[in-house]
DNA sequence: AGGCATGTTACAGG
DNA sequence: ACCTGTAACATGCC
């Protein structure tokens, strides 16, 4: 699920279901995460009330009374269930089919509320991680602290990533991914911004004019903003069909496109696929300089 | 069986 | 101190 725009919807879907729900209890099925779920930590939860939710590059951070952040990473593969009290169940924003027993295999993290409400953390490769901080000392930690500006915000514009890029080297598409560069762009949006720049991937930053560097810009605020409204993307499918899926993926341009005709209508070479910091990357050999 | 996967980080070497 | 590449984490799918 888990680039900018997945986890922005991820978000606004549990701002909607479990804001200001007081959690019952937490079940801890298997701790074992990126980083081992602290018990006691967790257990100290039980009580509290879930009072906001909010989001910085891919981490959600769900803000427990005043003294407490609950910081949240999904990983490649973490994603939440919400089930109400009556019985239905949702994949976040999305609906989610009940009888679908094989997902379940994977729960890892449970919260309960009242009248058989729950939030169901579930991870298939574990990667994801839950950590809990008191205060703001969230804030100061180090997956927080070192990151880049917000994509979608103001202080990510023309001049900061033109001073970015000054005095380094590297490919711009490892750039776009480095997260104290800009926070929350993922490969999938790497790859799709730069087709969308017509930048190839390999391009070096030294490079780049000023106005290829302007179009990044440009470009990265509307593909995210446009995968938020969609939903973000699914790749995998879901068996449900009531109900709104994310369906971003239906509009990549490049992304999985190898051996595909260029998206353009002006052009039919075909994508190529190239490993770049051993990530995928997807380009058109005609269409991006 | 082997390669690949939306992410992050630790480490080695330049 | 910065940069680069590689491997590792755990699991499922093709």
């Amino acid at each position: 699920m888990p680039e900018l725009p997945e986890v922005e919807v991820v978000k606004r879907s549990l701002e909607r279901k479990i804001r200001n729900l007081i959690i019952k209890k937490v079940k801890i099925i298997d701790g074992n995460l990126r980083y081992k779920v602290n018990k006691s930590e967790i257990f100290d939860l039980v009580g509290k009330k879930i009072k906001k939710i909010k989001r910085r590059s891919k981490f959600i951070i769900f803000e427990i009374n005043k003294n407490f952040n609950l910081l949240v990473h999904l990983g490649m593969t973490g994603k939440f269930f919400y089930i109400n009290e009556k019985n239905t169940k949702y994949k976040t924003s999305f609906y989610y089919d009940l009888n679908n027993k094989k997902d379940d295999k994977h729960n890892r993290i449970i919260f309960h509320f009242k009248k058989k409400h729950k939030l169901v953390y579930n991870d298939v490769r574990k990667f994801g991680f839950m950590k809990l901080y008191r205060y703001n000392e969230h804030l100061k930690c180090s997956h927080l602290i070192n990151l880049g500006p917000e994509p979608l915000g103001n202080e990510f514009n023309f001049n900061y990533l033109k001073n970015y890029m000054i005095d380094r080297n590297r490919m711009i598409k490892d750039i776009l991914m480095d997260q104290k560069c800009i926070s929350g762009l993922g490969n999938i949006y790497a790859n799709e911004i730069l087709f969308l720049s017509r930048i190839k991937p390999t391009r070096k930053v030294s490079s780049l004019k000023d106005y290829e560097i302007k179009k990044i810009v440009k470009k990265t605020k509307e593909v995210l903003k446009k995968s938020i409204k969609f939903g973000g993307s699914s790749i995998k499918n879901f068996s449900s069909d009531n109900g709104k899926k994310g369906e971003f993926q239906q509009h990549f341009k490049v992304y999985g496109r190898i051996g595909k005709k260029c998206s353009n209508p002006d052009c039919n070479e075909q994508i190529v696929k190239l490993a770049i910091a051993n990530r995928a990357s997807f380009f058109c050999n005609n269409c991006q300089k």
